[in-house]
DNA sequence: CCTACCGATCGGTAGG
DNA sequence: CCTACCGATCGGTAGG
């Protein structure tokens, strides 16, 4: 019968918020609204939380660090070659694929601060998105990688592809069977698909290491 | 000096909510804020919408509205091979990047309202979206366009990427000049060659019509 | 982590 | 299209 941690509670109140916020957004969201799914009245969560603010910065947070921790693997593999490519891409996939609100969430963030979120993208991000490209122009200057292909251009729309495909899938979701699991991998397998062929010259594609 | 129209408040209004809702969501926006940027009263407001949400809804409604009148456009020029291809995915971007606002709203509603904008895109893009898988399949028999291609998954993702990359094209812009001209140009060139590349076979591509 | 409380703002109404 | 007004809810504080 030993009492639960004190960090706890900040940690229920951490993952109610991000699902809440994913859901109907920061403005469309009170503490109230946070406190009931945790059962706790507003002036405690006041006290883990300085402000409304404080809350979404720590939500903002805690995903960005997860994201950190998966980012090795994705880094590692796309370093070089198809195989390597196709496999850190499935990384980026599965972090999301595992908790659409992180989708959600940070397109949201992207719609209501921009500036910010530019910025905070930038500091946490902008050194992969150089490895990335850089990875790109020697594959062009190989003649593996397509050369009419516009490097930071093409890696900004293969986040947008997962990011978006995971916030939004279902709603554009036309013809498709609605929320079922086979869904999700088809529109994972899809975004691969297409990554992969607007990005290998046809034939070139299998050669690369 | 003839006195402006009775219409010229409600299109006013109705301009005005676009650009507040897409800047800062629906939760985000007060009346009070719509007014300010018209000169009016709330109680004026609420004479010409009866209601937040009947302003809301009439906004997303002429969004629709203005995608009907370029439907035509693109559904031509889906029909056949890659040149019309080209040019009916140009209308649709062209479509967005007059007004960013227009990706922002119908981003932020997938968001915001899930289910009541899939019945909603349902009816208003769900006829075209058949026409173009309809279209691929074509394709893919005459051996034009790329078999392990899921057709119903690929347009999403198209539509994904026109629309995502104009609502936040500018936050994910990592190592590109921010926020001019030659910004949406590379990102409308890069989305339109990726859709390509993705969808024909090489070699084959300028074959169709 | 709670009770009690606050000023500000919200969407909306009455009545002209 | 306006003045005047309303109940409800918002984020946040005092004090324990």
């Amino acid at each position: 019968m030993s009492a639960p941690p004190p960090e706890a509670m900040r940690t229920r109140l951490l993952e109610a918020a991000t699902r809440v916020f994913a859901a109907r957004g920061y403005e469309g969201t009170s503490l109230q609204a946070v406190c009931d799914q945790v059962g706790i009245r507003k002036a405690s969560l006041l006290y883990w939380f300085p402000s409304k603010e404080a809350l979404r910065e720590a939500v903002i947070d805690a995903l960005l660090t997860g994201w950190k921790d998966v980012l090795p693997a994705v880094l590692l593999a796309a370093s070089t070659g198809e195989d390597r490519f196709a496999g850190g891409l499935k990384v980026a996939l599965d972090f999301f694929a595992t908790s659409p609100d992180r989708a959600r969430l940070l397109l949201r963030e992207s719609l209501d601060r921009p500036d910010e979120m530019r910025a905070t993208l930038n500091r946490h991000i902008g050194p992969w998105i150089g490895v990335v490209t850089a990875a790109i122009r020697r594959g062009q200057a190989e003649g593996r990688v397509r050369p009419d292909l516009d490097p930071e251009a093409w890696v900004m729309q293969v986040v947008l592809l997962v990011v978006g495909s995971f916030a939004v899938g279902e709603v554009v979701d036309l013809g498709l069977a609605t929320g079922d699991e086979g869904t999700h991998a088809r529109r994972a397998a899809e975004a691969l698909r297409m990554a992969r062929s607007s990005l290998f010259l046809d034939g070139a594609a299998t050669r690369g290491g």
